[in-house]
DNA sequence: GTAGCTTTTTGACTTTTGTCACACCTTCGT
DNA sequence: ACGAAGGTGTGACAAAAGTCAAAAAGCTAC
């Protein structure tokens, strides 16, 4: 439990007594290799951290997985679209490898983010570098060849690779599995 | 006067005291149609709340004008990147016609949100907005063809075409303007 | 109006990526 | 060891989008 603590305290940078609130509306989960955290049609509720393990968020498109994430150790994962709306989700997200989350429910997060402005400044920045993030692979489609955007993983997330099928990074590039196998041929 | 309180109450939700402490950080500028807000290689200060006109971000690639977003009246603008890192830009932000905004500093925005829980909420939610537009986005690049991309443009965005040049647009939808005309010509 | 500019359209051709079919190779359970 | 299943690589062809060039259509300023 301490070194959960240290976990959430070296990302939050709460106080303690912040870290104490955070940490109650906290709920422990384990999660088998290729089971399931939520199914399209399903109501996300939750925000995910995930301690250790992989995830993997798709979309489903005439029986095709488009992949939209991987989310590695020690970063959040959910759907805020469906969260913030409290509508069915598109997406799927599934353990590609055994993992171990913490979770904290949409009403308890809202309680937090009432309760401490610490909590709250957390919640901001936390979101100022999704955004960033996603600004950055946004712009990889924008001004990159499929080519250049597979070289940007490998140099962006090396060990990834040994983690996933390359049908699920070449979904991820936007690209065909035979594409990326091309991709991959031409060693130059 | 009044009408910008009106227009900004309306957006942050701030009650009296915030209100007031925010619109003291807002500086009003005028900017004339092809002018530019920053330039690649500026460092972006500011987050900018346009009160009217149009404004178009976009990168520069090998002499080709990549646009990554349209500004539209009573929303916010800035580069988060650059904002937040303090580095040179990438992008350019241009008026496609004259505009007026609202322009808050970087540090005064970070000595706002220290002062008040209330105006870090809003900082947060509006994250949280901008945050789901572009995941909506990037899943036309993950999910459509160029002319489902187009169609949802028109539905999304209705009036926006008469205001914008077909390259412009053309640019946003990940397409060559040649390609869009194309695609326009389909009329089915 | 018209000259000069930009934007949009069209055509012929090339490049990139997708599609489909199949071979090859793991891995894993029996 | 064996066969099934899933993942990966290759080839031939099709579709989508890019490239280059030039014509047509819109604007703007005299």
């Amino acid at each position: 439990m301490t070194f959960i603590r240290e976990g959430i305290r070296d990302i939050t940078q709460f106080d303690e007594p912040d870290l104490l609130l955070f940490q109650q509306a906290l709920t422990g989960r384990q999660i088998g290799k290729g089971q399931f955290l939520m199914q399209p049609g399903d109501t996300c509720r939750h925000i995910h951290f995930l301690q250790t393990g992989l995830l993997r968020s798709f979309y489903l498109k005439e029986e095709e997985e488009r992949t939209i994430a991987f989310s590695l150790e020690n970063s959040f994962c959910t759907d805020l679209k469906s969260l913030r709306s409290g509508q069915p989700s598109e997406i799927a997200i599934q353990a590609l490898e055994p993992s171990v989350l913490l979770s904290i429910s949409k009403s308890d997060l809202i309680r937090l983010y009432q309760q401490s402005h610490q909590i709250e400044a957390f919640g901001r920045r936390l979101l100022e570098t999704l955004l960033e993030e996603q600004e950055e692979y946004l712009s990889w489609f924008r001004l990159y060849s499929a080519k250049e955007r597979y070289d940007f993983m490998l140099q962006k997330h090396p060990g990834l690779l040994q983690r996933i099928s390359l049908g699920q990074l070449a979904s991820y590039l936007g690209i065909r599995r035979e594409t990326l196998s091309r991709i991959r041929g031409l060693r130059s």
